[in-house]
DNA sequence: ACTGAATTAATCGCCTGCGATTTAGTTTAA
DNA sequence: TTAAACTAAATCGCAGGCGATTAATTCAGT
């Protein structure tokens, strides 16, 4: 194995996880106004696409564990922006479906991806570039989330 | 879908956020036989390449937060991997210096990068692809920390 | 029909991560 | 020289994130 490659570990993932943090940092002053955090959004995102769905689905979209999604929904719940209820079919199950208010944040929301996607131009950072990061991280997400 | 672009920002952030937990979770059995977690393992990697840093130094190489490094730091102390003490010169500065036993753990840290690119490699993403993520990553991230 | 395996959420305990604030020490400028 | 501005670290409170475990329900094979 050559050095280059062990150093490459190190350059490869501190920037994944530095990057993480600073987009998030990035998302916050516009999801203040909605009163919800990034992963609160990740989730509204997810129902905004198919709505009444279980908690078990909403996970693995998310790459989370129900350990971290449970109380996020319930939070959520709290918040009045989403209900939980146990399927009839299977009482195993809980669906989580948006609630009007849920539901009206997504017309807010819109406006959100826009001033990230304007953020991130005024860095320079060439569109066909970002493209190849995102296949590339899609690539590997695939790979290590098996 | 009504709201298209809501999809195509998360198309990018999304992915940097999963792949960050990702590879953190790659990491996390091979760093249990250090007895550490990621986010120690990169305080570890600065103290390594640099000893007896003030704690904004740790804290602005990581892009973290002084309330976050704090208690961080003071879980390695508990554990004896660092010490922490005021400086002399500037009693508003606390230096980290490692311990013995934090030298140590450099060695068998060493191997960790090696088994990370090899698990990585086996995802037959190129390691030329991996070279200009780490490229678009750190382009990123200098625009976003300033 | 019954039992053991599998599935789904929830719970517990711990470690980040960060906004807001506080405390202590140093610098600066009137 | 001394009060205000600045800087470094710590503190507080809350929201993730996850390993390990538990509880409830369903499934599958006999």
């Amino acid at each position: 194995m050559k050095y280059e490659q062990l150093k490459l570990a190190n350059q490869l993932c501190f920037p994944v996880y530095a990057a993480s943090r600073l987009i998030t940092r990035e998302y916050q002053p516009l999801l203040d106004k909605l009163e919800i955090t990034y992963p609160q959004y990740l989730v509204l995102m997810v129902l905004w696409e198919k709505d009444g769905l279980p908690v078990n689905d909403i996970a693995k979209k998310l790459i989370l564990n129900t350990n971290t999604i449970t109380p996020l929904l319930k939070r959520m719940e709290q918040q009045g922006l989403i209900s939980r209820k146990r399927s009839e079919k299977d009482e195993r199950m809980v669906l989580v479906q948006l609630t009007k208010k849920g539901k009206r944040l997504q017309e807010k929301a819109s406006k959100i991806p826009e001033a990230l996607v304007k953020r991130l131009s005024d860095s320079k950072i060439k569109i066909n570039d970002l493209v190849k990061l995102k296949e590339s991280l899609n690539y590997m997400i695939s790979f290590l989330s098996k």
